[in-house]
DNA sequence: GCCTGTATAAAACAACTGTTTGAACCGTCA
DNA sequence: TGACGGTTCAAACAGTTGTTTTATACAGGC
């Protein structure tokens, strides 16, 4: 990204051929993007090396330049992977509940964001969204803002429609878009801040899901404080 | 940090005589920490280079290690201050409205971390440790940790007083903590991640204000559907 | 006057970074 | 078999970073 006198597109058969013909096995393209998407999670976008990543993937210096053509795209694409996973998870959670009343999507909502059972595999991916989108908090960067168009955008307005009904639709715009931040806030938090609170904030599962319910009871009190 | 094969400690006469005696004006040392309070504050510790800070300051490149010892201490002395000139500033907003109602203190509260006025010099330079603190929040270094320690942890107990008379002291600890932080997050998530709410968030001062009544009435409304 | 200690400046240093190079490897297919 | 093409590798490259060195300027004490 930094030195590069000009070049920068030889790789692999212009990426979208997709085969991967001889013998050499698939892996280490893999192998590298599982790496990179483990340690961008964990340290963000500057701190990770190529070589970190390399040598976390048992492969060879080039192989980010050769694969991915620079460190760059190859975090683009674990970003893009990372919204893909949240994208269908996300859109069968708002699915399930069309049926349920604006209260109980507001505790699914809640709780989907505060008490994540770091077991289920779909957590653990999702997890690393949320890593990511916590690293760029502090650093904006293009990347930075996709994310927040792609992942975070939706849920506002998903949240909206929630508060919208709780307020009986007599509320003005405003009053709904300061009820979500003031939702929004609790959820993020204790995600977008953990140094904050870990000495504060609850840690074991059962504390979380009494952190839930009382963010789920505050804010409908806070809501229904602000209905005309 | 990185290179550097041992020695790290020539510099000026062991920073504590504190006489700068020879005509050489003191100001090198000045304008070399003010530039780095602006550009940390700015940028964060790791994407601020000892050159810029240097040019900036109109000094030479070692100035930082001659007056300093190295980047990391003179980052430390930066955040130092910085605490320092909230800390008086703090203290005083809290005795100032020592006679206030709780629901008095709640709105000067909320109204202290919302809406600032950048024009008043004690504004600008608290700004300063909200950036500095900003761009910790998601790169933990032992210093970070200490401006948590140092001016989150003292703001989150005075609010914890405020709410247990809300509560009329008659709700447990628990229930304290959890209604802090959800007051606490709603004052913190526009600071700690502008980038998730420029778009959504007020951004005129007369925004801000109406904001801030809106946390406070929300606020108020929570924490009282929490009372026993 | 000279010597001493502080301050600044320019250049060099060593480690680290992303990237590129050119050779070697290894299946496939003619 | 031998050329081919994708893949891997060790080494090198060029730029950036924090830090150190060496030299010089300049004040005050003797």
């Amino acid at each position: 990204m930094r030195a590069a006198r000009r070049r920068a597109d030889a790789g692999p058969p212009a990426r979208g051929g997709e085969r991967r013909a001889a013998g050499g096995d698939v892996a280490t393209r893999k192998r590298v993007l599982g790496a990179a998407t483990r340690l961008f999670a964990e340290r963000g976008f500057r701190r990770v090396t190529v070589r970190d990543i390399c040598e976390a993937a048992s492969a060879n210096v080039a192989s980010v330049n050769y694969h991915f053509g620079d460190k760059e795209r190859l975090y683009r694409e674990v970003v893009e992977a990372a919204l893909e996973t949240v994208r269908g998870f996300a859109d069968q959670a708002m699915n399930a509940g069309l049926a349920a009343s604006a209260e109980e999507k507001l505790v699914h909502y809640v709780r989907a964001h505060l008490v994540r059972d770091p077991r289920s595999a779909a957590a653990r991916r999702g997890s690393v969204l949320r890593d990511l989108f916590r690293h760029e908090l502090s650093e904006p960067t293009p990347i930075g803002s996709h994310i927040v168009e792609q992942a975070l955008k939706p849920r506002l307005r998903y949240l909206a429609t929630i508060v919208e009904v709780l307020l009986e639709g007599r509320a003005s715009d405003e009053t709904v878009q300061d009820c979500v931040l003031s939702i929004q806030a609790q959820c993020l938090l204790p995600v977008a801040a953990p140094v904050a609170f870990d000495m504060a904030a609850p840690r074991t599962r059962a504390e979380l899901e009494r952190l839930a319910r009382h963010v789920v009871a505050f804010s409908l009190a806070g809501v229904r404080a602000r209905t005309p």
